[in-house]
Order: C-alpha cells, then structure tokens, then sequence
DNA sequence: ACCGATTACGAAACACGTAACGATG
DNA sequence: CATCGTTACGTGTTTCGTAATCGGT
C-alpha cells in the first residue's frame, strides 16, 4: 500500500458519507480548515482527485467511490476487532 | 471506531509480523525508539496491551492477536482500493 | 448577499532520532 | 557482554484553528 496517512483516509471517509465539508468537520471536532487541508493533501499525495468541489458542497469521483467504499470496509473491520478487544465502540478524544 | 491513530496500528501490524521491534524498526525505516513508543502509545489509547515484552523480542497478547488479524484484512482491502484507483504501488517493499 | 470551500500563517501537538539505561540469556 | 526493549529529552515536522478570501447560485 502507498504511504498514504490513514488518518487522512478516515477524514476522507466522513466528508465522503456527508458530501459535506462543514457536517464532516463537526463530526471529526475538526475546523472546516482542517478537513479541507487534509483532503487536498491526501489527494495529493494519491495523485488523485476524490472530490468535485461543487457550490454546494463536495461529491466524489469515481475514485473517491472507491475509495470510500474500501474505507467503509476497512474502517468496519477494525472496529470489529476493537469491540472483541473490548473497548466503547466510539469514544471521541478531542486533541484539545 | 475509537480514535485510535491508524498509523499507529500499521506500525503495530509489522511488529506483529517480525515478532521484534528491530526489525520492525527496519521495515519502517524508523529507530527502535521510535517504534516502541508508538507501541505503546497505542497500547495506552486503547487501554490494552498488545505485546507481551520478552527477553528476545515480543509477542502477542491474544487482544494484539485479534489486533493484529484484523489489520490485516483492513489493510489488505484497502490496498486492493488503492491498486484500483491506479496506483504505483509505491509500497515500501523494496525487492528483497 | 449567502453559503460553502480554500488558503495563509502562527501555535500547538506529534513523531522522530539519539543516547543512556535496564533486563535477560 | 551482546541483544533487545524502554525512557528521557531535544528537535523537526505535521496538523490544527482562526480568519481572510474566493466562487457559485
């Protein structure tokens, strides 16, 4: 797999299913800033467009449906294994 | 899914593998230092631990077993993503 | 004008390497 | 005493929030 932060990708993942910069942002307790920053970068660093900025709001390119379906996946996977391990299913630390 | 730093677990994930934060260390091109403190930040956030620290090395509590299986399968399905989104496989397999 | 995304930039958090240390065989 | 993991510390990098700005309807 490339070096691609997967904690970018996890971002990605929320702004895909909101189609949405701000309803992202709020759900992550990030700044709107933040997000878009981090999408580009993570665009940058694939070397591909995953969003259609549009006025109103963002929607995906066929590789940011791809994308976001396998994080779907991915991200469902490990929380399986976090469950089994024992933990609150979707504890929210804000970093400050 | 708890906010657990993804790239933690990928670290995580290669230890796993190498049962030894030497070699990990290599892989990652990261110092022995720095892959054990990010073990155990992890261990931490999640509130379990993952390996049980032996004389020779390291190996895994059953949590870091079904941490560790579960990173596996994410990663390789993301991968998969990735590879379908046109990648280079810019992975950090150099021939050897 | 309104709403939503982007950008610049200073501040804070993070991850890293080094190196000294501890433990074990 | 060689090897492997941990810890403390200083430093460079990443990521953040704020706020100004751009773009479309």
């Amino acid at each position: 797999m490339k070096n691609v932060n997967l904690n970018a990708l996890r971002v990605f993942s929320v702004v895909a299913t909101h189609g949405n910069l701000q309803r992202a942002a709020e759900e992550l307790n990030l700044s709107r800033g933040a997000v878009s920053q981090r999408i580009k970068q993570l665009e940058i660093e694939l070397g591909v467009v995953l969003l259609v900025r549009g006025a109103r709001g963002v929607s995906l390119t066929p590789e940011g449906e791809r994308c976001h379906a396998a994080m779907e996946d991915a991200l469902a996977i490990l929380d399986t294994a976090f469950v089994s391990i024992g933990e609150d299913s979707d504890r929210v630390t804000p970093r400050k």
